[in-house]
DNA sequence: GTGACTGCAAAGTCTTTGCACGCGG
DNA sequence: CCGCGTGCAAAGACTTTGCAGTCAC
């Protein structure tokens, strides 16, 4: 996927983690083994995410009481706050994604396999601008998802999943 | 508003109720008295709503025995389900909006005021028909979000909601 | 040291489900 | 009259909170 519409690469002058460090530490925070260990496994890989998959994730420390369940919750909202990560609601839970030193993009979002694709388009945000003048309003982000079946899922001849465990209603 | 992103009026051949029972018939499906009560309370006027706000205003209902929490429930999947009403998560709930006869739009979110500010963009559709061709995916719809503050909150100093109780989130 | 942070358990919020009775077609 | 639909109560999924002990600074 090399089109117009990919996403350029990422560059980060700091890590996550420092960044993370230096949010706790502006507003009297402290930066704890938890905390520490959480934004580690959320910053490993790339990926969208909620919370019961993230919980999955670090099962062997929470067997072994390194960290707990509503910890991570906290966490994850404070990594919301930071900026550090991106909060969505999606099929009546919330999905997070990398939002540091990564490009402001949208998601085309496949019914069938519930794989979430970015893209990034500059005439989205051109086009909100305008939207948002014409109403005079002052905008602080926008969200696009264009819901659908990706080419795999087509060319498989797989329908928009109907086990409803299976899937993530936009 | 009336520019250039306003929605055009409504047109309806036949009205939300005759629909729902045509859809209710092709199912095997009973009119009752519980689904009438509900059709009429949702179509009664054009508005966003969400589960809660639709038993407030069916209290009466409610107390009298007429319908219950759960039928509600189960008719607004039923009236998504039929095409009736749109149904989006918004800030950890279900929102409600009514899809029948009523053109596709997308929305400004004022996160002060909580209100929902519907807009009309035929560049937005061509815009993801074009992503989409690029990835070779079938779009079955889209939704666009524009979160930030309506005028009227900006003219009032309204900061965003800090309340968490007031605060939908997108 | 001291106060922010944690794990635990419990509660909250929104939504769904099992079941026996009741009513629409 | 058949069986879908209902109300009730209870459970479910996800998330948050009160509290007493613990640890970062």
């Amino acid at each position: 996927m090399v089109g117009r519409y990919a996403l350029r690469s990422v560059r980060v002058a700091v890590s996550p983690l420092e960044r993370f460090a230096e949010f706790l530490r502006s507003r009297g925070k402290r930066l704890t083994s938890q905390r520490r260990l959480i934004v580690e496994q959320v910053f490993s890989h790339h990926d969208h995410f909620d919370a019961e998959e993230l919980l999955e994730h670090l099962q062997e420390l929470i067997a072994r009481r390194r960290v707990s369940r509503p910890t991570v919750y906290r966490t994850l909202a404070e990594l919301d706050e930071a900026g550090l990560l991106k909060k969505m609601p999606l099929g009546g839970r919330n999905v997070y994604e990398h939002d540091y030193g990564y490009p402001q993009h949208d998601h085309l979002y496949c019914q069938s396999c519930n794989r979430l694709i970015e893209f990034h388009s500059e005439a989205i945000a051109r086009l909100c601008a305008r939207v948002a003048q014409e109403y005079d309003f002052e905008i602080v982000s926008h969200r696009l998802f264009v819901t659908g079946r990706c080419a795999e899922c087509r060319r498989q001849g797989l329908l928009p999943s109907s086990d409803p465990s299976e899937q993530r209603r936009c």
